[in-house]
DNA sequence: AACGCGGGGCG
DNA sequence: CGCCCAGCGTT
């Protein structure tokens, strides 16, 4: 979870998460859908397919049990170098190097490596310096205070040299260059989209949307509304077809909603429509406002659901849940 | 060796 | 509004 994900944030689902699924065992045997529902809103949801597949493969090809062994750790899906390190050095104690981005923060300026972030050769300077640090009988601690020492003293833009415990031997304090450290590549500019999305209720039961599981990069493996690139009643009218889905459009989009990922910047017009019933499958069927906490949704799916129900007083523990259900699937 | 992949909180 | 976060797998 605390891949590219803050900590403070990570923790109110890693309660969940463990809560739910307390073991190995138990994550295992759970359905994919199950791990993404507790995932949800959580973003990165490759992490979460990983993992669950990563575990099954614990269950299978070492009998439930973590590998000790380094490459074989490193050989389970969803385990790089990082969490390997991460597995080795606080579950194993053994002297293994972690890396993550506070340590690269620390690194970068102790030993003034100056080439850009992302660099192969920055990278592999990062991993060698660390490995070469992590030495003596509690590696785990080491690796742990590294990165509390990125996350609070070794900040990126406020450093506190003056309370830093390794102030004498940073090279980069010393040449007066803190500041400039680590050296950070621009990044492309996010890429606007223009989609349509489709709440689609099937004829006579307006307490049920429309939603398939996709498999595709963006959002793989969550349930989605009937979406696709492009911008008014046409496209809409294509979505729904392409859902295969037969019915009345609105007459006009019921609003807008922006949504913000960091390699792109989405403007989704939301519509609504009238189907005919219609069974569901494995990948696509109708699925009630109360049912949807049991899928694996992203925030976007929930804004566009939002869209058809104005918030009445909270968003989300309304007492009368019949009303909620109703206006949340539009 | 680059790039795609979410979402949120803070300056 | 921009930045960056206890990264990983794919191309």
């Amino acid at each position: 979870m605390c891949q590219q994900t803050r900590v403070d944030t990570v923790i109110p689902y890693y309660e969940r998460f463990l809560k739910r699924f307390p073991t190995i065992a138990t994550l295992a045997k759970a359905p994919e859908d199950d791990v993404l529902a507790l995932w949800s809103g959580l973003g990165y949801y490759r992490r979460a397919r990983l993992l669950h597949k990563g575990v099954r493969e614990v269950v299978s090809a070492y009998g439930g049990a973590m590998p000790s062994d380094a490459s074989a750790r490193l050989g389970l899906p969803g385990i790089g170098r990082y969490t390997a390190g991460a597995i080795g050095s606080i579950a194993f104690h053994k002297e293994e190097p972690i890396v993550d981005g506070n340590v690269k923060r620390v690194l970068s300026r102790l030993f003034v490596i100056d080439t850009p972030l992302g660099r192969s050769d920055t990278e592999n300077a990062f991993w060698e310096k660390a490995q070469h640090l992590v030495r003596g009988d509690r590696p785990g601690d080491f690796n742990q205070a590294m990165m509390e020492l990125g996350a609070t003293i070794c900040t990126p833009t406020s450093p506190r040299c003056d309370e830093c415990p390794v102030r004498r031997h940073c090279r980069a304090k010393k040449e007066a260059r803190v500041y400039e450290l680590p050296v950070v590549l621009a990044k492309k500019a996010p890429k606007i989209v223009q989609v349509v999305a489709v709440i689609a209720r099937a004829v006579g039961d307006d307490d049920a949307a429309w939603l398939q599981r996709c498999d595709q990069a963006l959002f793989g493996g969550l349930w989605n509304l009937p979406m696709m690139e492009g911008e008014g009643r046409d496209d809409a009218q294509e979505a729904l077809r392409k859902a295969g889905l037969r019915g009345k459009l609105s007459s006009r989009k019921i609003g807008d909603v922006v949504h913000i990922l960091s390699h792109r910047r989405m403007h989704v017009e939301v519509w609504t429509a009238v189907v005919t019933k219609q069974r569901g499958t494995m990948t696509r069927r109708y699925v009630r406002h109360k049912a949807l906490k049991a899928l694996g949704v992203s925030r976007l799916t929930q804004k566009l659901l939002a869209t058809g129900a104005p918030p009445s007083e909270e968003s989300c523990s309304c007492r009368s849940r019949r009303a909620h259900d109703r206006a949340a699937c539009g």
